[in-house]
DNA sequence: AAGGGAAGTTAAAACGTTTACACGACACGG
DNA sequence: CCGTGTCGTGTAAACGTTTTAACTTCCCTT
């Protein structure tokens, strides 16, 4: 046996073709299996591209077959534990079915959100997952129905994970946790706890996803038959930092409370740590509860109780849901529950300020 | 001006040159900038390609352009928040570029990692990055050495980050974090603390990374005149799992410490908590050490004193070098510094069991 | 024995770009 | 006025694959 491995080039489908001797079409054929080949041949075939070491060019193929197996999920940062669950989660169902996943991060930039739908529009993917929650403004709105309207006309789906629909008209579908049912159920557990005084830390006016969390926060208040008056919410925005300059600012202030609703777990980070530099005790002094259960939120200080949103299940459900029912898939909109775990971040309030 | 947006197929060069009054041939270069177009010309294709809503083709122009800015980074699992941050690194760097970044996961699995590769080979990535320490067995050398001859035969490149190359002549980069400097740093600082009896715990015999810092570890102890058999080193591997574990196992044992030193910030997440079920305290009854610096360290209980492995800059690095030299490239050997970070981790050793 | 398929195979035409080559126009120096 | 160079543009040939339509064989039915 000589030297069968071309040191230059490529090795395409003809040299594979010619030394099985057949055309190029049956080789393609065979290697493809898009159409029936005898068993004899086939081998023939197969034989001389593991000789050859050949490599199929995806575009070539890609450029016929009229688009790939492509998804592309995109996210405000990798880093985010929460998000990186998700991607994780699209990924890994993707891969379950031969498609390539590519991930890109916006930084929170629109600019660079919408250079990355249209890259994806060049590189023909058909699956395009936007990630995470974000003000719901008229840029907003304009952009998303821009995407829907451009993805859909070269056949590709949108879907809006955590993030509204501009109008239900647009053809894309949206996959998201129920998060007014999730607030709810926290802070009914604060409240089952004797907590009367909570505040919610994180709101962001605007983000679908916080302001159904607030909701859920303040339905369950008036549930327990509290008055309005007893909400109170610290707009700060979501992430670690805000957290903790947020709660530091908290408990300089005259404010009253006994409890924290963070946003989500980072920012329930940042609290823990903003009380934890005054000398206060979580759960003794304060309790915290924050939203997501992301993967280190049990190694807090104390061990975090949250609210359990399976990100990897999102992610996996939008890829499901957005190859199942092409057809009936535009405008749907989905909700996925979730469910509190508790750790050990929640405690009675203390006596002298039960309320 | 009518109905310019055709609602059927992708719009094609052809349709744009065809609306400028030019042949494909001058849309092309207008569009694409390879080669000069009087201003009048190019505004016209420009403005054609605009109303019509034109999106050049990635895969024809690959096709022809013979690859494409592509690289591809591949890590066990993006949810591990040292990999993320890699990863982030990667896509930042590649993004910087106008390079489109694709991440695979592959669970630790040799099987998806070849598959990924070959995926990548097809799709034509000009750089794949491995990303991660892998126990060096023959199999592992036999893999990255086909690796890397299949890769530099389609002219793509190959870097290791955080992993050994099987040979010096592979054409194959690696850029890693001085390992054994930055153990040999932590260990000297528990040294001088006042600890004597240290155990590392997540050792993965075979790890290149693990085993350059189990190094660093007795290197720093021997240099403290301490005697060879005051190193102790458990081989639990990684994962926060593994941490809890070994650790639970460790405080039944009769083996006595003062200190541990965990193979990375996962493990000693497992650590700590393993300690505080028991009811001891840290760093009262026992100090802590980690290995990364990953984001929530500084949230853990207590806030873990570690070393800093800038992780986003491993990936971005691993971009900036391959792309920088190509020739010089390969065989190359990078090693990245760290520092220490001081938290709350640590202190000093408990009187009665100073040694 | 003729006719009708089925099965196996192939030649050639796509797919949408880029680019090598050629061609004409035009300016300029001789 | 004629070469010579530059500039702008167009024609057509790539790139590597899949697939349509056609063409053999060969077997089976009648």
């Amino acid at each position: 046996m000589g030297n069968d491995m071309v040191s230059k080039g490529r090795v395409t489908i003809r040299e594979v073709a010619e030394r099985a001797g057949v055309s190029t079409a049956t080789a393609s054929r065979a290697l493809s299996g898009n159409h029936p080949v005898p068993p004899a041949t086939r081998a023939r075939v197969l034989r001389a591209a593991r000789d050859l070491d050949y490599v199929a060019n995806a575009h070539a193929r890609a450029l016929v077959g009229g688009g790939r197996k492509m998804a592309a999920v995109v996210v405000r940062q990798v880093t985010s534990p929460f998000y990186a669950q998700v991607a994780e989660g699209v990924e890994a169902e993707a891969a379950d079915r031969g498609w390539l996943c590519v991930v890109g991060a916006t930084g929170g930039d629109a600019q660079r959100e919408m250079e990355f739908v249209q890259l994806m529009r060049e590189e023909g993917a058909r699956l395009v997952i936007l990630v995470g929650g974000v003000v719901e403004d008229d840029a907003y709105r304009e952009r998303v129905a821009h995407y829907a309207h451009a993805l859909d006309s070269s056949g590709a789906r949108l879907v809006l994970c955590g993030r509204p629909a501009p109008d239900p008209e647009i053809p894309a579908l949206v996959v998201e946790f129920d998060n007014e049912a999730g607030a709810r159920a926290i802070t009914a557990h604060l409240l089952s706890a004797g907590h009367r005084r909570i505040v919610f830390l994180g709101g962001l006016p605007g983000n679908t996803a916080l302001d159904a969390r607030v909701a859920g926060y303040r339905a369950a208040l008036a549930e327990h038959g509290l008055p309005p008056e007893a909400a109170h919410v610290v707009d700060c925005g979501l992430g670690r930092a805000a957290g903790h300059r947020a709660m530091t600012e908290l408990l300089k202030s005259t404010r009253e409370f006994t409890a924290v609703f963070a946003g989500d777990d980072m920012v329930a980070a940042g609290a823990l740590r903003a009380i934890a530099d005054t000398g206060l005790r979580v759960p003794g002094d304060i309790s915290v509860v924050g939203y997501n259960d992301i993967p280190l939120a049990e190694d807090f200080n104390p061990p975090l109780t949250t609210v359990r949103t399976p990100a990897e299940e999102l992610g996996r459900a939008a890829v499901r849901i957005a190859l199942r029912d092409p057809e009936h898939a535009a405008g749907a909109h989905h909700l996925l529950g979730t469910h509190i775990v508790v750790r050990d971040s929640v405690g009675a309030p203390p006596p002298g300020r039960a309320l």
